[in-house]
Order: structure tokens, then sequence, then C-alpha cells
DNA sequence: CCCATCTGTAACAATGTGTGTTACTCATTA
DNA sequence: TAATGAGTAACACACATTGTTACAGATGGG
């Protein structure tokens, strides 16, 4: 195995969310979100919880809900969405404690968890080099697909007055 | 969670390894492995399996047998030990294929795995700077115990003819 | 005011992984 | 020959993750 996937869904639904907005929809709902990772909306709602939290997204009720980028997708670095979504160490320690009797089970404990955090910054430091907006715009150079828009069934048809990034959805004056 | 415990557990058993060998015991078992792991001789086996077959331990039979370094604990470096316990990568994927009918869902997979490939480097660069004779030196010196060898039931007494270091027990002449 | 929409959340099942435990086989040494 | 110890299969158990269903609460349109 390889840890779990929680990144991984969070940030293709950021993806999701800043390729909707650059066509001008601001917002998806779960269930269209989910659709596109294959998944349930639950899962999306489960996924998103800690992004909404942190003001990465916000989360409309009611018709015309759903969820919006809460930032430029070019101000959000994976490092960040990483930061959110798995809070932990990347290796875990012993599954009980050892030995405390022995001078190794003893003292290994905290110069290991000191080592997995110089690990963690290390992730965090390789992720931060890459925005959901650089990753869409890769994404979509490397790997095109004919029609850059819709596709997945109970979409809005695409809108001209499109918007390439931008502040979330420029809150209205207040 | 954060991970699994894998690389913990086999940096545990080669650092106690390496503590014995310096006393001047060239091989543990199973049973004194598992005992200052207090885990079970079969997890040891388990963990220690993969690292057996590189070469890093070997494993003798039979009464004098058990475990013991094949490389001096100056020449091994985590990073060996985490390619060999954690083939994988740091993250996963999506739970299941995404919908490749959207953007997103067709061409996120080929970009993300490029980047957690990344990571997995990165990761690799910095166990990389650690040895299990570093490691042990900075555990004997910042949490160290009243009585640097034995404490656990089983172990033999200690020998004066302790080797510091030195290649994987001097392979008897031919 | 009523109702459809949509998030929020709890509850439960299903699955996979990690780990503990037991039992047995086989090789090695005394 | 007997005792020791690794190798390995089989099974149970705990835990995390994911999928699914159900229901509560908020929102906006008619």
């Amino acid at each position: 195995m390889a840890g779990n996937s929680r990144l991984t869904v969070a940030v293709h639904a950021l993806c999701w969310l800043a390729l909707a907005r650059r066509h001008g929809h601001p917002a998806l709902t779960s269930d269209q979100i989910a659709a596109s990772l294959a998944g349930n909306p639950v899962a999306v709602r489960r996924a998103l919880g800690p992004l909404r939290d942190a003001g990465l997204v916000t989360a409309g009720l009611g018709p015309g809900g759903g969820w919006s980028l809460g930032r430029p997708a070019a101000g959000i670095t994976l490092a960040e969405v990483y930061a959110l979504v798995e809070p932990g160490a990347v290796f875990a320690l012993h599954p009980h404690r050892p030995s405390q009797e022995c001078p190794v089970g003893y003292g290994i404990g905290p110069v290991l968890e000191e080592i997995y955090e110089e690990v963690a910054r290390a992730v965090a430091g390789e992720l931060s080099r890459h925005t959901i907006d650089h990753l869409l715009d890769t994404l979509l150079r490397t790997h095109p697909l004919p029609t850059e828009w819709a596709g997945i069934p109970g979409l809005p048809s695409d809108r001209p007055g499109a918007v390439p990034d931008g502040p979330a959805a420029t809150a209205p004056g207040s």
C-alpha cells in the first residue's frame, strides 16, 4: 500500500473546481464532484470538510449552492492541502511502546520522531512547489481531452463569460 | 493515522543488532529482538525478511544462529531500509479510476503520480542523511539508560571483547 | 408559506491492511 | 538424536478507509 488517497481526492476536487471557475461556473455540487471522482457525494463532503474549515473552499446551502474556491487557485499549494487533510506524520512509530528496559527501545522513539518530522518538512517543501492552478495547467496540456469542459452528465453547459482565475467569486461588495 | 510502522520496526531491530555487536554479540535471535520491540518473533522475521534478501542482515539457523548485521552499521542508511520495507509511493492515487470523460479525471492521474515520485525522492534524500550507526549514537547520547546493555531477560551477559563496528562479523577465513 | 435543493452528519456495512498468535516444517549444531 | 531457531502458512483481531443509506438543518424560489 501507499498511505491513503485523501490528498489525491482533495486535489482532484480543487482542480475540478478551478476548471469550472475558468468556464464560468463558480460552484459545483457534491454530486458533480463525485461524478468526476467516480465516488459518492458523502466522500466528497468528508474530504472537503477540513478545506472548508480552513477557508480554501466555501460551501453554499440550498439551490444554487455547492462548493466554490475560497481563494485563487494560483495561491493554493499542495503543501497547504496536505497539511489540512493529513495532519499526522508520514511514518508511524511503534505499534505499542517498546521495552523501556532496552537501551534502544528506551531512546529510539524520540530520535525517530525527530527524523520523521524532518521528513515531513521535506515532503511539505516538495509539495509547496506545486499550486492547484499550475497542476491544472499541466494536466490539461500533457493529457488533453477533445472537449475541455463537460462530459459528465448533469453539468451546466459552458458559459462564454469565463473567468480565467481571479479571487474567490469576487465577494459582492460589503 | 500515519502510514505503517515497518520502517520503525526495521530500524529498531538494526540498531539493536548494532548495539549487540558493539558489546561482543554478533547475533540476536528473533525472540531477543521481539523482546526489545515488545512484539512477537514472527513479526520480527516478517520485518527483517526483505532486509535479509537484500543482504543487510543475515539469518543463521539452529543453535547459535539468529540475526546478524550483514554490513557495518555505518554503511546502512535509513533510505536503504525504507526502500526495502516500503516499496510503494508515499501517497495513494484514487481508490478507483476516476471518470475518464472528465478532463480533470482523465489527466490528473499521471501528473499526480509524477509529483508523488518527486516527493518519494525527497523522502529518500532526507532519510539518506542518517545511518544506523549514527542513529544509535544519537539515541544513546540523548536518551541514556543506566546500563547500556542487557535489561532484557534472556540476553547473554556483556563480553569484554567488544567490537565497535567492523564488517559483518569478519567472515571466518573462507 | 411550502417545497425542492444541497450541505452536514450520524450510522452501518464492506473491504483492505497491519499486527498478534499459533502451529508446523526444515536446517543446523551439540 | 535432540534441542535450537528461522521460514512460513493460517487464522483472528483491531483499525482505517471507503461506500451507502438515512435524516436533520439551512437556503432560495414559487
